[in-house]
Order: structure tokens, then sequence, then C-alpha cells
DNA sequence: GCCGTTTTCGGCCCGACTGTTTTCAGTCG
């Protein structure tokens, strides 16, 4: 059983506990503790079976043994029982907005409602009204957002949302009295799909700000309007959140927004212990004297913490991590000095060549790219003949332009079902670079897809594993396999495992990235780009990378040589130096690179 | 149900806005 589905269940829990009108601070305890287990990074199976369940903050023996039953069975007794006192047609109508526990046990106890669609034919009959504090303004609210409810199609992704709220600040910066402007909330914090955007400003004149921002016009409806926050529906969809404070509240209003709720609470938490009050108004001591609050790091400086970057602002242990100087120094964009994943128009779905990639890849100040086309299997990949044709070209245009960047002679090869690569070995040995991916079969039980993958790894000829997971977020699960046991072969065998920054893939994941981190193999951020435009799409693995706990020195591709073996194992030293006797046998069309041992 | 620098009982984050009321409950973030 994944961590997913132990917190969805335990978010249930808490939803029946709340519409069976039970003790609220229970129904906390068990959203609570679903959140940590959801941003657990290691397998909650695992701290199951060690019985350290109840070291984790909010999980007590109570729901520890729930948990322990629920790895165990799929489920557990007490869920059950109340389960069964509640038709799942009501627990859904928690999920229309506007409707809350209150509103459903109302409609369900007093009027028979069981599921939406009778909650729709109540709105329209008017039988709603019988309700206590139901009139005619929530039940037409309520029929839109059944509406909304039915089309929606899910979170949007990551990059789209950082693009409309850019649009949205710039805008709002230009409104007289805005003196501070920043997009907050899962934004912020790099979340790799986002509910809603929140921006916060700070002015000492809402008004203008307000109007501008409800007058924007991407806005299709006002949800509210006030002087301090207002709410708006973007026509693509998307909700947009405004807050308005006092400048000199800007700083704690910062934090606050930027959540998430798990930090927020942890850290309120761990400020009322010390006698201080947090808020979005700012830090108070008891008597209600304002002790900060004008810039973010006034909010961690006076509950004695260093400032944590708001990617790691999870409740997942970032601020026992900072009490104990622990924070990790996360890896930035300008530590990444090249790109070991593109595709030229040599092979199927590249579009730009050879000279656009480099032509980009100098603009945006990247030492090396590394050319990796698809190999055979793919619609219109490279054959062995091809690839040599190819990798000659490669050094060519590279000689030409003179190593700036330099373009490295690489290839994507597809792992096959049986886990054999497509292409011979002695034709990978030439290389500088090589990725090796699954693109297909990709329901293959989790056994077999995992030991698929692991005879990749173990070939001895890879450098990387491209988008071990396979995902497309929102439309592609990723395929069945043991995630842990392909991270212990692949710092066994020395091979890095890619942090793909496609923002529809971003695999590995956040979490992946800290299971990684942990066991600390190596890890290469890779832009898959697949036209030039794409190269500066490396910032979202980045961000997946710092999410994930990740520093420079995790990464291969903070190095200047990363191609050139390393002294991480010798199996990546030996194999590169049998590549550089192949080249030295082959004569010209080698790269002429490669003269230094890694600096580290 | 969880938790403890006010520790085994008695608290548990808290403010804004809306729509319903005629002073506030419900929802949201």
């Amino acid at each position: 059983m994944e961590n997913t589905d132990v917190a969805r269940i335990l978010f249930e829990m808490g939803d029946l506990l709340e519409l069976l009108d039970e003790n609220q601070f229970k129904v906390r305890a068990y959203r609570q503790a679903a959140q940590v287990i959801d941003t657990l990074p290691t397998p909650v199976s695992e701290l199951v079976r060690d019985g350290t369940l109840t070291a984790l903050p909010g999980i007590g023996e109570g729901i520890a043994g729930r948990i322990a039953e629920l790895v165990e069975h799929g489920t557990f007794e007490e869920h059950d029982r109340l389960a069964a006192r509640v038709p799942p047609g009501v627990l859904e109508l928690l999920e229309i907005e506007g409707v809350g526990p209150k509103t459903v046990s109302s409609v369900w106890m007093g009027l028979g409602i069981r599921d939406i669609d009778a909650l729709e034919v109540a709105c329209r009959s008017g039988r709603i009204l019988e309700a206590p504090r139901m009139g005619e303004l929530r039940a037409r609210a309520i029929l839109q957002a059944i509406a909304r409810h039915r089309a929606r199609k899910g979170r949007m992704l990551l990059h789209r949302a950082l693009w409309i709220a850019d649009e949205i600040v710039a805008r709002l910066r230009e409104v007289h009295g805005a003196l501070r402007v920043e997009a907050c909330g899962s934004v912020r914090r790099r979340l790799e799909t986002v509910g809603d955007l929140d921006v916060l400003v700070g002015s000492k004149d809402p008004g203008p700000v307000t109007r501008t921002f409800v007058g924007m016009p991407e806005v299709a409806s006002v949800v509210s309007e006030g002087p301090t926050k207002s709410s708006v529906r973007l026509k693509v969809g998307l909700q947009v959140d405004l807050r308005i404070v006092a400048p000199e509240t800007f700083g704690a209003a910062l934090h606050y927004f930027t959540g998430s709720k798990a930090h927020n609470i942890a850290l309120r938490t761990r400020a009322l212990r010390r006698g201080i009050k947090l808020s979005e108004y700012g830090v108070f001591d008891r008597e209600g004297r304002r002790l900060g609050g004008a810039e973010e790091k006034d909010v961690f400086e006076i509950v004695g913490l260093p400032w944590i970057p708001p990617e790691i602002r999870e409740g997942s242990g970032e601020i026992e991590a900072a009490e104990a100087g622990k924070l990790p120094r996360l890896i930035e964009e300008k530590d990444v000095l090249g790109d070991m994943h593109v595709h030229s128009d040599a092979s199927s779905d590249g579009q730009s060549s050879l000279d656009e990639l480099a032509d980009e890849g100098k603009k945006l100040g990247r030492r090396y790219l590394a050319i990796t086309d698809h190999s055979r299997s793919r619609p219109l990949g490279l054959d062995a003949d091809a690839l040599r044709a190819h990798a000659r070209q490669v050094a060519s245009v590279d000689r030409k332009r003179g190593g700036r960047p330099k373009l490295l002679r690489g290839v994507e090869v597809d792992i096959l079902p049986d886990g054999s690569l497509d292409l011979p070995r002695d034709v990978l040995t030439e290389l500088d670079w090589v990725v090796a991916s699954v693109h297909s079969h990709f329901t293959d039980p989790e056994e077999r897809m995992t030991d698929r993958i692991v005879r990749a790894l173990e070939s001895g000829v890879v450098d990387v594993l491209g988008h071990p997971s396979g995902r497309l977020i929102g439309r592609r699960d990723p395929y069945a396999f043991d995630l842990q046991r392909v991270i212990d072969v692949a710092k066994k065998r020395g091979v890095a495992l890619e942090i793909n920054a496609q923002p529809e893939r971003l695999d590995l994941s956040d979490k992946a990235c800290r299971l990684a981190r942990d066991a600390g193999v190596a890890l290469v951020i890779s832009s898959d780009s697949h036209a030039a435009n794409h190269l500066a799409n490396l910032r979202f693995g980045v961000w997946a990378a710092r999410r994930g706990w990740i520093e420079a020195g995790d990464v291969l591709n903070t190095r200047p040589w990363p191609w050139d073996g390393g002294e991480r194992n010798s199996e990546r030293r030996r194999i590169h130096s049998e590549k550089r006797e192949a080249r030295a046998r082959g004569g010209p069309g080698g790269t002429e690179g490669s003269p230094r041992r890694n600096e580290r």
C-alpha cells in the first residue's frame, strides 16, 4: 500500500468523523496524520515494520495502530464501521465548493439528499431552501459549483500557472501604491501542480489594487471582493486569491500565505510555546507588542530559526532540520553547468538543428549539451550506423563552433521489454553519454518492470536512467516498479538517475529525489528538450530537486566534466577508460575534451 | 486523537468574507 493510499483513507476518516459530528479535534488529528503520511519521503510500510510510526509528529498510539492495520489489511475496522453509516455519494458532496460538513449533514439528515444529482435537483426545485441558513443565492452558487465540479480537469501544471502568475504580478506592480507584489502559495513552493494562485500585495491604499485585480481582462467572474481579500475565477478556470496587507506586515503575510498549511501550523505551534503569536499581520509577544514582520526572515529569526526556502516548507522535517542547523544548501539553477538530455532533428520528434540548439544553449550559459537522440525502436530512431554518422556530425559541428557550448555525442537508448538495450554495446561505448529509458510496455507487472530496468542499469554502458518512473503528470501514472531497488542498484553500479525537467514529467518526482538523496545515488538534471526553446525548462528540474532537498554536490551536471567518469565508483571509470581506448583506436572523430579529472 | 520549556489534563491556528440572519454560522485558506 502506497503512502498516498494510506493518506487518502486517513483523510476520508476525517471527513467521516466530521459528517457524523464527532469531536472536531479528532477530525483534525486524522487530517494532520494524513498530511504527514502524504509528505513522507519513505514508504510508510517501513515505519510500520520498524515500529517507528509514533516518532512522526501528529501520530500517536491510536493512529499508528490504525495505519498498521491499514498497511496489513488495506483497511481498518473503525473506518469500515463509519463508512457503512455514510453513503459514498454523501462523502462526495464535500467536494462541491462552498458546501462544507455542516451543509452536507443538514441536507443529508434533513432532506435525505444522498448524492450530487439529488443535491442538484433540490437546488433547482427550491426544496433546498428548507435546510437551515439556505437562501436563493446559496442555491444558485451551489448549482454553479456543481457544474464546475463536473467540468473540472484537475490541477494546472506549474509552468502554466507560473506564467499566469507572472502576468498578474507584473500588472499589479504597475498599480500606484502597490509597494510590493509577490505570488505565494503553491506556486512559490514550486509544487508540480497548482490548484489556485495566491497573490499578495503590500499597500496602504488597497482600493486601486482591488479594482485593477477584479477588472483584469482574464477574469471570468468575481468570487468575492473586500478591502483586504478578493477572489476571482479566470477564464482558464483557475481561481486567484488576492490579499492586501500593510507594508509593515508584508513579510509575515508572505510567509503565512506561502504555506504549506502543515509548515505554518508547525511553526505557529513552535512560536506559541515560546510565548510568541504568529499571524499574517506580524509576530507579537504575549502583550500584543509587535516584534517584527516586515520581512519574511523576521518571522524565522524571532522564533530562533534560519530562513527556510519555500520549496521545502511542507512540514516534513524542515523545521527540525533548521533547528539542528542541518538545512540543506539547496541546489540553484546557476549551479547546473550543462544539459545531459537533448534531442535534435536527427531523430523522430526533435525539431531543432544542432546549431540552433547550440545557439540557444550558449544564450542560456550552458557549458555543454549532450545530444541524445532516440534509438532504432522509436519511429525514425537511429540504428547503429545512423548513430555513428550522427555522432560524427555532432563532433564536426562542435569543432566548427569551438566547443561553446561543448556538444557531446550521446543517445537515448530504449530499454527493451526484456531489459536489453536497443543498440549494440560497441556503439554505445563509443559515445560520450548514454541515457537509457523505458518507452514501451508500460503495463508490465512490477517485478518484470523492475527486473527490466535493473538489467539495463547492470549493462555497464549506461550513464543515466532517463525519466525513471515514466509518469506524465495528470495523464499517465508511473509504471509499476520498485523504486527503492532501482535506487539501490543505481547506487551500487554507479549509474545516475535523471531528474527530467519537462514540466509534464518532473521525473524523478520531488519525493523520489529525497529518497535518492538519502541513498546517496548520483543525480542528473536534464531538460529532455525536443526543441531549442525547451532548454530553458531546466529550471523546473532544479525546483523539483530543491523540493527533494537536493544539494549541488548530489548532481553530476554541476561539475565541469560530468561525462568523464568520476571517482564515484570503479564501474563508471572502467567503462569510460574503455571508451577512451576505443577513441584512441578509432582516431579522428573522438571527442577532444575530457583531459582533466573531475574537480569536486 | 495528539501532545507537553504552563507535561498526563486540558488545550488544540485563526482571520476574512458571504449569506443568512438581525448577531452570526459556515466555509475557506
